[in-house]
DNA sequence: GTCTATAATAGGATAGAC
DNA sequence: GTCTATCCTATTATAGAC
C-alpha cells in the first residue's frame, strides 16, 4: 500500500468528520443528515458512502472526535510541578467547549448514550480517561498539601470525583436552559466550592 | 359547553400524552413517531392531530409533563418545620426520575432545549421554579443553623445555587454514560460534599 | 475515487367516511 | 370524535457512468 494514498484517504475522511461536526453544530446532533453534510463537505454522497458504511459510523467518528478532544484538553492544561485544583480541572473543560462551539453539542451525545449503545461505548471510554487525568490531578492537588483533606487522598478524591465531574454537564444544561444562565460566575463558584 | 365533554377531552389528552412518553421512555425523546404513538395509545392518527397540531405540540407536552412532575417533588418534599439540606433536595430529585423511569429522557430533553426554542422556553420555565425553591430550602437551612455558612445565607445561596444544581444532571449523565456508575454512592457523596 | 441519478422507505400529515 | 386510507416530503442508501 502507498503511504501517500492511505494519508490521503485519512485526511478525506477527517475533512468529512469536520463537515458533519459543523451541521452538528448548527443543526444539532441528531440533526445531522447526509444532504447536510453533501452540502457542507461539498463532497457527494457517494464520496462519504466509500469512508462511512452509514450514518451511524460517521456520528460516532463525530462523537469520538468531540470527546477525545475533552481528553486532550486536560492533558495539555497538565503540569508536573504545580497540579490543577478541582475548579481549574472543570474549568479547563468548560473552556475547551466554549472555544470549539461544541457546547450545546455534547449534552445530546450524552443523552444519546443512554439508547445508542454504541455511542454509549465511546462516551463511556472517554469519559473514564477524564475522570481518570482528574484523580491524578485531584491526589496530587491533596498531597501538595495534606491540610486540604482530612484523611486519605485516594479515598477522598474516589469519593467527590462524580459530584466534581458533574460540574461540566450542569454548566453545560444550565447553560442551554436558562436565559439568564450567569457563566462567568459559575466558573468562580467553582473555584470557590472546592477550595479548600 | 358541557363540562363532562371538556373533562374528556382533557383526559382522552392525557392518555396520548402518556402513550408518547412510554414511547419516549422506550424509543428516546427524539426517537418518538407518530406510527409508534399511534400503536402505544391504541388510537388513530386522526384522533391524535384532532388533540395536538402535529408532533412537535405533542412532544412540548410531553416535556412539559415531565418537568412540572419535578417541580411537584419538591413541592411535596418540602417540610415547613425542618429545611431540607442541600443533598436532600438533589437526592429528592433524583428519587423522582428513579421512580417514573424518566431518567434517561430528561438529559434529551435538556439537549434538545438548546436547539428548539419552544423546549427551551418549558425547561428554562421549571428550572427556574427549580432552582427557587431550592434557593427557598437552602436560605432556611442555614437561617436554622447560621453557623453553617460563614456570611449571608442569600448571598452564599446565589453563588452555589447553580452548582448544586449541577448535581442532577450530573447524576443522570454519568448514569447513561459509565457502566459502573455507583448510584447509591454518589447520592451519599452529595450529602458529604454539601454538608456542613 | 468520485459523481449523478435514482431506488427504497420511513414518517408526518390530511381527506373523507362513519 | 374517531377511523381508514392515502398523499407527500425528507432522507438513507445504492447503482452505474466517468
Amino acid at each position: 500500500m502507498p503511504k501517500v494514498s492511505d494519508a490521503h484517504r485519512a485526511a478525506r475522511r477527517e475533512e468529512i468528520i469536520d463537515a458533519a461536526l459543523r451541521c452538528a453544530v448548527r443543526d444539532g446532533y441528531r440533526g445531522v443528515s447526509i444532504a447536510s453534510v453533501i452540502q457542507e463537505s461539498g463532497l457527494s454522497a457517494g464520496a462519504i458512502y466509500s469512508y462511512f458504511a452509514n450514518k451511524q459510523e460517521l456520528l460516532v467518528a463525530v462523537a469520538e472526535r468531540i470527546l477525545d478532544a475533552r481528553e486532550a484538553d486536560l492533558a495539555a492544561a497538565h503540569d508536573r510541578d504545580t497540579p490543577l485544583a478541582p475548579g481549574e480541572v472543570m474549568a479547563t473543560l468548560i473552556e475547551g467547549l466554549r472555544r470549539e462551539d461544541i457546547a450545546a453539542v455534547l449534552p445530546q451525545i450524552w443523552a444519546e448514550a443512554a439508547f445508542d449503545p454504541e455511542i454509549r461505548a465511546v462516551a463511556g471510554r472517554i469519559f473514564g480517561r477524564v475522570r481518570n487525568l482528574l484523580r491524578g490531578e485531584l491526589v496530587a492537588w491533596v498531597q501538595a498539601d495534606p491540610s486540604r483533606v482530612e484523611g486519605d487522598a485516594e479515598e477522598w478524591a474516589d469519593l467527590v470525583i462524580p459530584v466534581i465531574m458533574s460540574s461540566v454537564p450542569g454548566f453545560l444544561v444550565q447553560r442551554a436552559v436558562l436565559p439568564d444562565f450567569d457563566e462567568e460566575s459559575y466558573l468562580r463558584a467553582l473555584q470557590e466550592t472546592y477550595r479548600r
